[in-house]
DNA sequence: TTTTGAGTTGTTCGA
DNA sequence: GTCGAACAACTCAAA
């Protein structure tokens, strides 16, 4: 097709259904080129297990693209100026975006306008990403919600602020085509050692598997939510994290389905309740980072601005390996580094233990979790590591402080998610096997296990360890 | 303006 | 084994 094209400015948005732009770009008529800028140096730009799935989703969108006769073009470099630069060589009549939140990239998003402004070309941006804007649910005295349940029952009611709009068909490329870069050539693939070898095992990048994860929870784990989401020996929870941090579905495609489903009476009001409840955690997070820009950085509560962490390296890496000694956590960490995820009641667990067993900045376990897990963004890892900290966003009048052993022994009874993830304790029997250093000495041996040689011993006394926490946090 | 009710996910103690 | 109270008295949101 000939005449200017729109590009469409692609980012965690791998997706052709229910996408705003890339749907207001089909709409104008005009050809279009889907462009995919990554930027590196963005500090939540796709790191570490993050690469595995950008490059997995990008290959996805890439074959989605070209079924409806477009062509994705990649390009690395600093967001606003290659888009910007993307835009001037393709000609382009404008530029269309789905919005992001994240203080720099709303800087690097509102430069780009400028620029493209400036020179004659029409940016426009969507919103695509939340249910609702950031700035759209606000209190009666018209701040931004700092409670959660307050903004749940605001959001339920509001309702979503939009209707799903459908994937392109049948799309016009133009004439002429500028070059892509070759995704293979960024080397986000890890070689030597491949560590993300599991990982296609637990997980199908792209808008297709986001597609089916979606289905399978809602046919096989929805009704059970309430009480299969706490078992992480269980496929209990939906599993979409990493899908929707890369954009591959929206949170108002399930949204809607799982409204969808309620209405056919396949499921219980409660069910959907809980479940979307949790959706719209991911929106108030969203509305903590627009209204804390430095939620990464800085306690929400700034009194814990002085809490005396300690600076540990030896215990941190016990923790990033999984060798603290208290199963439970470590099993979690050992499920992060194999597949890219963790499950949240664990996750919550192994924070726990990280911030107020070991007492080490959350700061540091933020990081870790940012490249390691499939799923980090820019809002929903540092807000709920604030929330662990005791710095975030709710206001309970105590610390709370998980015991690594009660958590275990409620939601893993039987041990199943030890076993599998720490297969030294695997013939430790289900007594023990949260408390492996209770055990009489002839359990561990028929067990196979000598504490100290193959499994660690508790690298501090939890009883202790909270006694310190409770001292310090007061 | 003042008041009132309530706050994701917890733990421990003691009856 | 189970259950309610205490934790510490704060902050938020709405009436």
């Amino acid at each position: 097709m000939t005449g200017r094209p729109n590009v469409v400015l692609l980012r965690r948005d791998l997706r052709l259904a229910d996408n705003p732009a890339l749907f207001a770009a089909a709409r104008c008529g005009a050809p279009i080129i889907p462009l995919f800028v990554f930027d590196e140096r963005e500090p939540f730009a796709p790191r570490g297990a993050g690469h595995w799935q950008l490059h997995n989703s990008l290959e996805s969108l890439g074959k989605s693209l070209s079924t409806v006769g477009l062509t994705l073009v990649l390009r690395r470099g600093p967001m606003a100026q290659t888009a910007f630069e993307f835009a001037q060589e393709a000609g382009a009549r404008g530029v269309f975006w789905n919005r992001r939140y994240e203080a720099g990239e709303i800087a690097a998003d509102k430069g780009l306008k400028a620029q493209l402004s400036a020179a004659g070309i029409e940016p426009e941006s969507f919103s695509g990403s939340l249910l609702r804007e950031p700035w759209e649910l606000k209190t009666g005295s018209g701040g931004p919600y700092k409670l959660f349940t307050p903004f749940w029952r605001a959001l339920k009611k509001a309702g979503p602020a939009r209707s799903p709009v459908p994937a392109p068909e049948n799309a016009a490329p133009p004439s002429r085509m500028p070059p892509s870069e070759q995704l293979t050539e960024w080397g986000l693939l890890p070689r030597r050692p491949d560590w993300a070898s599991e990982f296609a095992d637990s997980w199908a990048p792209g808008e297709s598997g986001a597609e089916a994860a979606l289905i399978r929870f809602l046919d096989e784990a929805a009704e059970n939510y309430p009480e299969g989401r706490d078992r992480p020996s269980n496929v209990g929870t939906s599993r979409l994290s990493p899908h929707l941090a890369f954009g591959e579905i929206s949170a108002l495609t399930i949204w809607n389905a799982v409204h969808a489903r309620l209405a056919a009476g396949a499921i219980s009001e409660t069910a959907a309740d809980k479940f979307l409840s949790e959706l719209a955690w991911r929106d108030f997070n969203y509305t903590l980072l627009y209204y804390n820009p430095e939620i990464s950085e800085k306690p929400i509560i700034p009194k814990f601005a002085s809490i005396p962490w300690r600076r540990d390296k030896d215990a941190f890496n016990a923790w990033t390996k999984g060798m603290t000694g208290y199963p439970i956590v470590d099993a979690g960490m050992r499920e992060l580094w194999r597949t890219g995820w963790v499950h949240n009641r664990v996750r919550m667990i192994a924070a726990s233990f990280l911030v107020k067993d070991l007492l080490i900045d959350w700061r540091e376990g933020e990081r870790w979790f940012r490249d390691t897990l499939l799923d980090a963004d820019a809002a929903n890892n540092p807000a709920n590591w604030q929330w662990v900290a005791g710095c975030g966003a709710d206001a309970s009048p105590w610390i709370r402080i998980f015991n690594p052993v009660t958590q275990g022994e409620r939601f893993d009874p039987d041990g199943d998610y030890v076993r599998r993830f720490v297969p030294e304790l695997a013939n430790v029997p289900s007594r023990f096997i949260h408390r492996p250093w209770e055990a009489p000495g002839e359990v561990l041996a028929k067990a196979g296990v000598t504490l100290g040689a193959d499994y660690p011993n508790p690298l501090v006394d939890h009883a202790e360890a909270r006694r310190r926490a409770l001292r310090i946090f007061d």
